[in-house]
DNA sequence: GCCGTTTTCGGCCCGACTGTTTTCAGTCG
């Protein structure tokens, strides 16, 4: 990809996220997360996060043309392209500061309740509202009573939103990231631009971002760090680290090192601490030293490798160890042994078996192009799951499957070379019952089964309904298992290692659920399953837009930080073994 | 704010459910 086209793409990714920002103040303005100006600019985003050519280089005649951007989108944009801000966007940037909005992230508190707050209890920002929970005020306000403050302490505590504990989903700071490394990358004089610390490792959430560079000289990359329009306020201004926040409180350290340094630094901060303490003690039990700069002997100082992680690796005698098992929980002593597991690359995936189109009510491509695109990628096989019946909004009547089947008859035959399975992606109920009928579900090849509903009840209630789900002969996977919108919603509680035993004992597998808001199993919840080879796998997209289908590598990278091995994973099978094993089971 | 078998403004996938109230805000996909 050449220099232009990276400009364009971060160019792009900063106007959806200009454009996003403006919609989430306007939810506070408008009182609604729903109202209609709020859904224009949301809608708005989706067409500008979908265009491969650059925004800013269109007139706002093209801009107009796009489905959902029209006069008042489109003037903002270009007066975001000619002038570097939106008036309108500043205005509400002032009335709605970044400590303010972060209370509407608590669930059961929307627009009108903290404006509300705002206006009655003067509380401005998360600290305030502990102290108006602390002193019982907010029960005393309309709408609200006990309960809710109970509500809403417990959700303060659980997403970790005070203190040094504060964290912000990958969602969020990938982007950003990606935007940052695309931007340094340009800088003349850079060799190497990475992304390290807990981002690299595929954590869910982010404390800090860190961004490393190999270049020679510093101060031109510094500079252009601190002029990307990212970057809101500039903390530290050194020689080899900059340390700035983004506007929603993001820190972002970017540090430069020499390029022969490169891969001791890189080492050192994407950690984890626990994964580096093991190999500095490899490194003594040697004689040597390992430090930021690079691994080297402890008398003499003279380095023994430095320019890349592999080379450290090799030189203490270890299997390159993938950043997403680098969290001290064994990877080091396998990686001696050469026990490492084989894991899963985007390459080895043969199929999705998760895939919505517009007959689903949020589906957001046709089934025609949701179709060409995964032939286009070279998918063997997929499954089309639209939702059930019992998702009132958004799901299909036996009729519409039926209809749907008619068109996927079609579709098979203009693309031979891909098996196309017809599915659903069921509701799993409160009693772990499921959609339709059993001689209705018998018909379908290839059913997801998914908790959208009911996150309240108890662990032993969870698992039970769940477990039920597994038992189910139509189903074939569990979908989402802990239905977590990451930074947003916690997922319900279940007995992780009795659905693995029901897994293994139906011949149910779990879904590895791809997008970023869910990577939904949790790896630290995969990592107990990394001892047992009963238990099968499926990564999916659940793409709603032909543009998720490349979701598929977070999923991929959360397998992998869950320690799932390939032969595991079903749809890394080729189609016939992988027939052979649903026809089977 | 966007859209339109568009011309000047009404409709925008929407229904069930919870906690709070007695009409509404927020949550789900």
């Amino acid at each position: 990809m050449g220099l232009a086209s990276f400009w364009a793409m971060s160019t792009n990714r900063e106007i959806v996220r200009i454009i996003r920002e403006y919609a989430e103040l306007l939810k506070l303005e408008e009182g609604s997360p729903q109202a209609f100006r709020v859904r224009a600019y949301d809608k708005a985003a989706d067409a500008l996060g979908e265009l491969i050519e650059p925004a800013a280089d269109m007139t706002s005649g093209e801009l107009q043309k796009l489905d959902g951007v029209g006069r008042a989108t489109a003037g903002k944009i270009r007066e975001y392209v000619d002038t570097g801000s939106i008036a309108k966007l500043d205005d509400l940037r002032r009335k709605y500061p970044p400590a303010f909005v972060e209370l509407t992230r608590i669930p059961g508190l929307g627009p009108k309740t903290v404006v509300l707050l705002r206006d009655k209890l003067n509380v401005n920002n998360v600290e305030d509202l502990k102290e108006a929970l602390a002193a019982e005020q907010i029960r005393e306000l309309p709408g609200l009573g006990a309960k809710s403050e109970e509500k809403i302490a417990k959700a303060i505590d659980r997403l970790g939103l005070h203190g040094k504990d504060r964290r912000t989903p990958i969602i969020r700071v990938l982007p950003i990231a990606q935007e940052v490394v695309a931007a340094l990358e340009a800088v003349p004089g850079v060799k190497r631009v990475e992304y390290a610390g807990s981002l690299r490792h595929f954590a869910d959430t982010i404390g800090d971002l860190d961004v490393l560079v190999a270049a020679s000289r510093a101060q031109s990359v510094m500079e252009a760090f601190v002029s990307l329009p990212i970057v809101a306020e500039v903390e530290v201004r050194g020689d080899t680290k900059t340390t700035a926040l983004t506007a929603e409180g993001l820190q972002i350290d970017v540090r430069v090192v020499a390029p022969g340094e490169f891969g001791a630094a890189l080492l050192y901060f994407t950690g984890s601490k626990a994964h580096n303490i093991e190999l500095r003690q490899l490194a003594i039990n040697r004689g040597w030293t390992l430090n930021e700069y690079a691994l080297a002997d402890g008398e003499s100082g003279e380095p023994v490798a430095a320019r890349t992680e592999n080379a450290i690796y090799k030189a203490l005698g270890l299997k390159y160890i993938p950043p997403e098992l680098r969290e001290g929980v064994g990877e080091v002593v396998a990686a001696t042994s050469r026990d490492l597991p084989k894991l899963v690359e985007v390459e080895d995936i043969k199929g999705d078996l998760h895939v919505h189109s517009t007959w689903s009510g949020d589906g957001r491509s046709s089934l025609d192009d949701m179709v060409a695109t995964a032939a286009g990628r070279g998918l063997e096989y997929i499954a089309i799951t639209e939702h059930g019946e019992d998702l009132t909004i958004n799901g299909l009547s036996r009729e519409q499957i039926r209809e749907e089947g008619l068109e996927l008859a079609r579709l098979r035959e203009e693309f031979p070379d891909l098996t196309i399975l017809q599915g659903s992606e069921l509701n799993i109920g409160a009693d772990g019952t499921v959609d339709y009928d059993d001689e209705f579900l018998a018909g379908l090849d290839w059913c997801v089964a998914s908790v959208h509903s009911h996150f309240d009840l108890s662990q032993a209630d969870q698992t039970e309904r769940v477990i039920r789900a597994i038992f189910n002969p139509a189903v074939n996977v569990i979908g989402h298992l802990t239905g977590r919108k990451i930074g947003i919603r916690p997922g319900i509680e279940v007995d992780i290692d009795a659905v693995f035993d029901a897994c293994a004992e139906a011949g149910t597998s779990l879904e590895i659920n791809s997008h970023l808001h869910r990577l939904d199993v949790p790896a630290d919840w995969l990592r107990r399953a990394r001892d047992r080879d009963d238990v099968t796998f499926v990564i999916s997209t659940d793409s709603h837009h032909v543009t998720q289908f490349d979701n598929i590598k977070w999923g991929v990278h959360n397998s992998r930080r869950g320690w799932v091995q390939k032969k595991n994973v079903a749809n890394t099978w080729p189609k016939e073994k992988f027939l052979k094993w649903i026809k089977e089971r």
